[in-house]
DNA sequence: ATGAAAGCGCTAACAG
DNA sequence: CTGTTAGCGCTTTCAT
């Protein structure tokens, strides 16, 4: 790897004009053309350590997501990666695993390794961002708030699950129960809010374990819709609070040999590689591309400088009643 | 943030003590001690990039993938970062979009960044690794080969798609067509000629068209399908060589009212999130997940300074015949 | 417009 | 065992 002092020597100059040549300096062109001669010849890329080391800065945002595996988070990624590309600068994705420490670590190599910023999904309430905003790097949190007084992008959860849940009721459901994530967390709390605001307010049934609390993942919509099922009064319509467990869950129909639309079913997010067409389901899109391009927005503002006080943006998912897959 | 200086300061002892601590050389108890309760108070982390400036290296590995939203590479991700955290780096993924060019850019990163190496999985035929072979950076090329002399590892292609096409042709199918993926990609070329192979040697009937080049996505494996079904003697049965085409390819005889089992169906890969049990099909699992860990493990022994030539390891794929979706 | 030189924070000789 | 010192490669005053 070349150094600006082989590229300086080689082109007749010094390492000062080398450096001002690679970063837009007035330099005179006859100079310009014998510094970039040179580090062609020399195949010469500035060394962003060294760069970085003195700058204090570098041009990588991270970006991390709890789970990689989730198309939700993919999705989100790509929404980061598109407009932190556009701003010139270059992702790299960290998988937290929903681990707390892992989450730390990584938070941890963002600060030591002088990244831009950062874009974090936190898996869990105990996110320690101390360290990170008390060292002044910008920090935007995604899908959920943080105690710290950090940007955030989020979606309206409350009103998905309103309508997730009016949804159900106006196709003439009316034992409607409610898959929800992992207790206490924000996001799903704030959705099965919206669920029992819906149910309590429009005359409906609503037995005991109706409202079951599952792991976010596949395996756990799949338990909860079991639970659902071998209730005495099973419910007649179900409200998953994700994509995953939506996946779950209509597996746990399947094996029951039950049909959706006989039985009702609410998803919020994207059903993720539909396969085979199911029958019309209620469909909350979150715009999950989309949270990722306003959450790398709002970073990137950061980054150059802006400092008004901490903003909270709420994006609002759009209710499809009983969609038709479209192919 | 603090320095050594700092922290070397407060505890009364030279910068050469404090790094000496941070790095596990012998250091008497008591300043070791002191120079722990000062890196305490001042909450001091080393800097990763003077460190890396410095050593010329840092534990952080890369791994670049053509698309984050495909479950396989997702996966492959997640056997990477299993192996190399429990060495103690952190894996940073990029997405290179199947774009060169986003590719060339990372692995510019990658060396500039001087990560510890990088694992990559080549999109195009078009890898430019030129720069970081030469640099001596360990490469590890996962799922695809490539022309420069670094570790591959990949699968038995060819045996992948002889294994499907045999089961179907077992199954009683005759007219056996594939999907493939874009021409002159290699993983998809071994897949087809597999399937070529037993095609020739089985008396089946194979009409013209019964081959589908496809991008490999939904998209791709949706717009084939239907090209096969609007052939004059359509085929009875597909073999579709990865995943998503397969999720494109159900789709598509969903929406022709066919139903798989009718119609044969042999997927290379994993079908992601299935929420409706399919009617049996054949399946020939690729051990993703194993891919990127051995991928990791060989790129982690380079890092170690392992000097042997370039090998390349070849994982089997394991078919299972009609499989009835375990849930 | 250009060069000389200092220093970002750390580690590894080299002394002692 | 511990301190001093010289860089790693780059950017950036400060002179010229």
């Amino acid at each position: 790897m070349a150094t600006i002092y082989e590229v300086a020597a080689l082109a007749g100059v010094s390492p000062a004009t080398v450096s001002r040549v690679f970063n837009g300096q007035t330099v005179s062109a006859e100079k310009k053309r014998l510094v970039h001669e040179a580090a062609t010849k020399l195949a010469f890329t500035p060394n962003r350590t060294a760069r970085r080391l003195r700058g204090q800065s570098s041009e990588i945002i991270a970006l991390l997501i709890p789970d990689i595996e989730n198309p939700f988070f993919t999705a989100l990624a790509r929404g980061v990666e598109d407009c932190a590309r556009e701003a010139g600068y270059s992702l790299v994705l960290c998988n937290t695993d929903d681990d707390p420490a892992k989450e730390l670590h990584y938070l941890e190599i963002v600060a030591s390794e002088q990244m831009a910023g950062v874009i974090l999904a936190p898996a869990s309430d105990e996110v320690d961002l101390g360290a990170i905003v008390s060292l002044g790097r910008p920090v935007v949190a995604v899908d959920r708030t943080t105690p710290y007084p950090v940007d955030a992008v989020k979606i309206d959860n409350r009103a998905a699950g309103i309508g997730a849940t009016t949804a159900l009721f106006e196709a003439g459901y009316r034992r409607i129960a409610c898959i929800a994530g992992p207790a206490g967390i924000e996001t799903t709390e704030d959705r099965f809010l919206g669920w029992r605001q819906v149910v309590a307010a429009r005359k409906t049934v609503l037995h005991d374990g109706y409202l079951q609390h599952a792991n976010f993942r596949v395996d756990g919509g799949r338990a909860a819709m079991r639970a659902l099922l071998a209730l005495d009064t099973p419910p007649d319509a179900v409200v998953t609070t994700n994509n995953l467990m939506a996946v779950g869950a209509l597996q746990a129909l399947a094996a029951a040999g039950i049909a959706p639309d006989v039985f009702g079913l609410a998803v919020l997010g994207e059903l993720p590689f539909m396969a085979l067409t199911p029958t019309p389901f209620v469909q909350v899109r979150l715009p999950a591309r989309h949270l990722g391009r306003t959450a790398a927005a709002m970073l990137l503002e950061r980054i150059g400088g802006d400092a008004q006080p901490p903003r909270t943006v709420v994006l609002r998912a759009e209710v499809n009643p009983r969609e038709e897959q479209a192919l």
